[in-house]
DNA sequence: ATACTTTATTTAAACGTTTAAATAGATGAG
DNA sequence: CTCATCTATTTAAACGTTTAAATAAAGTAT
C-alpha cells in the first residue's frame, strides 16, 4: 500500500507538497502539480483514512445505532441501511454499525444516526444510553398516513371507517391511531370504539382474526384501514371487497390501495442533513417526508368516481 | 476526551507505562498498575481507536459488502447485520458498511465479509469488483433444505412431490432445484418436469397462480414443497390441505411445516471465523450450517404417524 | 565490593497524515 | 545593487498510540 511518502519520492517533492496538491490547501505550481498527480495515479495512491483522521480529528465515519429489534415496521431496515450507505459513501464517508445498547460510542464516528422516528413515546426506552439527540430530525410519520387514508375515504363519502391497528406493543402503533382519530375529528365525524380492532400480534392470521371480529360485530363500516404488512396480507386474503380498503403498505400483490414509504429518500436525507450539520451548517429543525398513497385497481377506484389522488 | 498522556500525568508515570498496563504487554509492578488503573477510571479514559490503529496497522473494523439488492431471500438482512454487529462489537471490533460495487475497500477494514453464499453460480456477478474471496466460507445451503424436505416427505411414503420453485432470476433459486433433484435421485424416484412450477416472480399472487397451475394440470402430486416466503404465503392461502406441504420458511402464521434459517448463528459464526483468521489461526475450510425443519401442526403431522423430526 | 543478571520504567522512534512556520527563489521597487 | 514582497516549496511539529531500545534500580553470584 503506497503512502504519501512514496508518492513524494516518485514525484521528487516533499510529502507536504503532495498533501497540498491533494487537498488544494496551498497554491502549487502547475508543473509540480502535474508531477504529483502523475505519481499518484501511477502508484494508485489512496490517502490512509486513519492517518488523515488522526490529524484532522475527523473519522469520516457516520455511526448507526442499531436497535436490537426492528422498531419501525413501516420501513425495511435493509433498504434503509443500503441507501444510507450509498449516501455516505458518495460523500466520502462510511457507515459504522453499533448496537444501540452498547457502551462506547465516543470517537468512533463524527456523528450518529438511528433508525426510528423520535415521534413515538415508546421509542426512547429502546435506547440503553441516551438517544442520539443531535441527530437531524427527518420525520416520516405514520400519523400522516392514517390521516391521509381517512381523508381519502371521507372525501369519497365514507362516514364509518374501520381501523385494524397494530398491536400496541409495537413501537409506532400509536401514531396510526393518533392520525386516525385526528382525521375523524377534523372531518367532523364521531369516534366509535367499536370500529377499531387491535389484533393480538402482528401476524398474518391475526389480521384474519381481526377482520372477522370486525365483520362479525354489529358495527357497520363503509371503509377500512389496515396497518401492518402482515396483518394487511391476512385481511386482504379474506376480504370480500365490499368496501374500500386502504392498507399501510402499497404492494403489487393485489390491487389494494396502500402507502409507499419513502425509505430511500428518508435514509438519504438523514445522512445528507447530518453531513451538513457536521460541516457546521445550520440545518432545518425538522424535515418532513410523507408517505404517498398509491391507489389500487381493485374494489376501490371503480366504486369511487371523481377520484383524483395518485 | 482524555488521552493516554492525561492518564500518565495523573498517575505520575510515563505514557508508555500506561500503554503497558492497558495491553499487558510488559510486566508492571503492582503499585504502578494500581495507580494507572485508578487514573484510567477517574478520567474515564478510552483508548483512541485511530491512534492505536495507526501504529498497529489494524483498524479493528470488519467491512461488510452490501449488495444493492437483497441476494438471499432465505434470510433477513437486517437480522443478519444486527447479529454480525453484536458479534463484532463483543470482540472490540465494529462493522463498516460499504456498497458492494464501490471502489475503495483498501485499508478501511481488516477483513471483509459479504451477505450471500458463494454456492450459487449467479452470485459472483453481483459484485462489481472481485468478491471477498478470502471471506471464511460459512455456508447455509438451500439445497440442503430442499433435500431435507423431499426426504421428509418420501420417508412418509410420498412418491410424487410437487415443487414450486423460486423464479430463476433470483440468486439462490438454483439451489432449491438442485436439492430437490438430488433427493429424488437418491430416493430412487424419477423426475417429472410436470411437477415443477416456476412462478413468474416472487410475489404473493405468483404463488397463488403457480399453485393453481399445478392443481389444474393433470399431474397428481401427494406432497408439495414451496420456496420463498411470499410465494408460500400465497400458496398457503389457497391450499386446501389435501397433501402435506413444506415451505421454505417456518412461520407462526399457520401450522405449516417449514424451515428455520439460522440467521443469527450464521452471522455470528462468520464474524468469529473472520476474527480468528485475522489472528492468524488456520480456520476450517468450510463450515456448514443447516436450516432446521419445523414441523407444523396443520394438515401434515396428523396425517403422518411415526413422525420423528423436530 | 565488583560485575552480571533480572526487573521496572522511561525515552524515543514510528505509524500516515495535516498544517503552521521557516526557507528558498523569484520579482519588483528604491 | 540592496532591500522588501510575494510565491512556491520544504521542514518540522503535531495528532494518539505502540513498541523497540535505552536506562535505572535492584538483586545475585563471584
Amino acid at each position: 500500500m503506497a503512502t504519501i511518502k512514496d508518492v513524494a519520492q516518485l514525484a521528487g517533492v516533499s510529502f507536504a507538497t503532495v498533501s497540498y496538491v491533494l487537498n488544494d490547501s496551498m497554491p502549487v505550481s502547475e508543473a509540480t502539480r502535474n508531477k504529483v498527480l502523475a505519481a499518484v495515479t501511477k502508484l494508485g495512491y489512496q490517502p490512509h483514512r486513519q492517518g488523515r483522521n488522526l490529524q484532522r480529528q475527523r473519522t469520516l465515519t457516520i455511526g448507526v445505532l442499531l436497535p436490537q429489534a426492528n422498531l419501525l415496521c413501516e420501513v425495511d431496515l435493509a433498504t434503509w441501511l443500503l441507501e444510507a450507505t450509498n449516501a455516505a459513501t458518495s460523500a466520502g464517508y462510511s457507515l459504522l454499525l453499533q448496537p444501540a445498547d452498547s457502551q462506547a460510542r465516543g470517537d468512533l464516528a463524527d456523528g450518529w444516526i438511528s433508525f426510528g422516528t423520535p415521534l413515538d413515546p415508546q421509542l426512547p426506552q429502546v435506547w440503553a444510553l441516551a438517544p442520539p439527540c443531535d441527530q437531524p430530525a427527518v420525520l416520516c410519520d405514520a400519523a400522516f398516513a392514517a390521516q391521509r387514508a381517512v381523508e381519502t375515504l371521507t372525501h369519497s363519502g365514507m362516514r364509518r371507517i374501520g381501523l385494524i391497528t397494530l398491536p400496541r406493543s409495537i413501537p409506532g402503533s400509536a401514531r396510526w391511531y393518533l392520525g386516525y382519530r385526528r382525521a375523524l375529528r377534523r372531518a367532523g365525524l364521531g369516534f366509535d370504539p367499536g370500529l377499531v380492532v387491535e389484533p393480538a400480534a402482528n401476524r398474518f392470521h391475526d389480521g384474519v382474526a381481526a377482520y372477522e371480529t370486525l365483520a362479525a360485530s354489529e358495527n357497520d363500516y363503509d371503509g377500512l384501514i389496515v396497518c401492518g404488512h402482515q396483518l394487511a396480507t391476512g385481511v386482504v386474503m379474506v376480504d370480500h371487497a365490499k368496501v374500500p380498503v386502504i392498507v399501510s403498505h402499497s404492494s403489487s400483490q393485489r390491487g389494494i390501495s396502500g402507502f409507499r414509504w419513502p425509505t430511500e429518500l428518508w435514509a438519504h436525507t438523514l445522512v445528507r442533513k447530518l453531513l451538513q450539520q457536521l460541516d457546521g451548517a445550520a440545518i432545518a429543525h425538522r424535515t418532513w417526508l410523507n408517505p404517498s398513497l398509491v391507489i389500487g385497481s381493485l374494489g376501490f377506484k371503480e366504486d369511487l368516481d371523481g377520484f383524483n389522488y395518485v
